[in-house]
DNA sequence: TTAGCCTTGATT
DNA sequence: AATCAAGGCTAA
């Protein structure tokens, strides 16, 4: 901080000033706002009295949407995002300057959030893998000669490792030359032959992953925004306890209207949809609804209550199973949902892609120009291989990504005897979009 | 944990 | 070229 005022030519101009306030900070804040005050009035200096919206202190401009200083920065991006389990020792409403901002980090969080920073703006670990990675590519480009003295070193596997995942997995302390995927990951019974991946697991080495382009970085995230705008959107706030409702298929069916209305308005939105003549946009349309409920109810499952949590409330498998009647059908859902979520935990950009890849499909029913609607699938096959790449490393991916698109393939099955099921419901209690659709009459 | 300083890609 | 606003690193 002395350091800085030093340099700092507002604080040349009063060199006698400086020599006398050389103590820490909290006199030294004192001066330093009268100083500002003094100079304020002066001429030039009116743009450059930032200060931190949080705590007052010195700020240099905007950080996450609010100017504040360079502390209440680096605090807001360590904080932000875990969920508030402390609080305020007193009455929540501590004074938060640069003496006191230390004190309670309930409400100077509390502070930062009100006076508008904004947590989403802290990257998440994808994106700051990009950045990471955009960061050493650029440094290759621009120099070969570094890179080489880096490359040399930096296998790292010799002692910390093997302690590291002793805790977790002893019994595989002699495996220790094996490559790293064989043993970082841990099988899992529900995913029979595909591990989940563990973020804590994956090598650092930006070398390994994929860099998206700028192109399939833009085409994603409007991709995902469609989705999470429609399909995607989740409700969590309520909790519903009681389980009531879906006596029958026909209120499941039924209450499969608001999911039939929001991938109508996510297929409204998608451009490449627009690609298809009239009459495919329909046929694909249907072709896929019951492909879209399934992979929906991906989201909605809760592996540990065994239910599908909806926005109307808790439905546990075992209340579908009497509904239908068909115990081996949701069985295989039910292993469905959790096979395909332990690897795509809850991925928005994943889930769209996979919406995207199950829309057009060429496979559908009545599709007159199945190589359009092939080319427009392969196009987010694609780009969906290059995010796994990009987040799981190119190692990883091979194994996901073939696991992944298998599951779409296994849609079709498992709609086609949910299909079945449908048979049995009766006509005259189904509203009319969903008998439309289903082709149900 | 804090907070100052540094490195960077993007934007102007 | 200068500025902005992210993350990283690291004494204290």
């Amino acid at each position: 901080m002395a350091d800085m005022e030093e340099t700092d030519p507002e604080w040349s101009e009063f060199g006698h000033d400086v020599q006398s306030v050389q103590q820490p900070s909290s006199s030294c804040e004192d001066e330093r706002v009268r100083k500002k005050g003094r100079l304020k009035d002066d001429k030039n200096m009116l743009k450059d009295d930032k200060l931190c919206r949080v705590c007052g202190d010195k700020a240099l401009g905007y950080n996450f949407n609010a100017i504040t200083c360079e502390s209440c920065k680096a605090f807001f991006r360590r904080n932000a995002l875990k969920d508030q389990k402390t609080s305020c020792l007193f009455d929540g409403n501590c004074p938060i300057d640069v003496r006191t901002r230390r004190f309670c980090p309930h409400c100077r969080l509390k502070r930062c959030f009100d006076i508008g920073m904004k947590k989403d703006m802290i990257l998440d670990e994808t994106e700051r893998r990009a950045r990471m990675a955009k960061v050493l590519q650029n440094r290759q480009k621009r120099g070969s000669k570094q890179v080489f003295d880096i490359k040399s070193e930096p296998l790292e596997i010799d002692t910390e490792m093997p302690d590291q995942s002793s805790e977790s997995f002893p019994s595989l302390s002699s495996s220790s030359l094996q490559p790293i995927s064989s043993w970082a990951i841990p099988l899992s019974p529900t995913t029979k032959g595909i591990k989940p991946v563990e973020d804590l697991t994956l090598p650092t080495d930006p070398d390994l992953y994929r860099t998206l382009s700028t192109e399939d970085q833009a085409v994603m995230s409007e991709l995902t925004e469609i989705y999470q705008s429609t399909l995607g959107e989740v409700i969590t706030d309520k909790k519903v306890t009681d389980e009531n409702g879906y006596e029958n298929v026909n209120d499941l069916v039924n209450n499969s209207e608001i999911a039939v209305r929001r991938l109508i308005s996510f297929v409204k939105k998608l451009n490449d949809f627009r690609l298809l003549c009239q009459a495919d946009q329909i046929a694909a349309l249907k072709a896929c609804i019951l492909n879209t409920l399934l992979l929906r109810s991906v989201t909605f499952y809760h592996v540990e209550k065994d239910a599908w949590i909806t926005p109307t409330g808790v439905i546990p498998t075992s209340i579908l199973k009497s509904a239908t009647g068909f115990i081996e059908l949701h069985d295989s859902h039910t292993k469905y949902c959790r096979s395909l979520k332990a690897v795509v935990k809850d991925d928005l950009h994943i889930m769209a892609m996979l919406q995207a890849i199950v829309i057009f499909n060429p496979d559908g029913q009545n599709i007159i120009s199945r190589s359009t609607v092939s080319d427009i699938q392969d196009k987010y096959i694609i780009l969906l291989k290059h995010y796994m790449e990009s987040i799981w490393t190119f190692e990883y991916a091979r194994d996901y990504y073939p696991f992944v698109l298998q599951k779409i393939a296994e849609l079709k099955g498992l709609s086609e005897e949910h299909a079945s099921v449908l048979l049995q419901v009766n006509p005259n209690k189904i509203e009319p979009l969903m008998l439309e659709v289903l082709n149900l009459k």
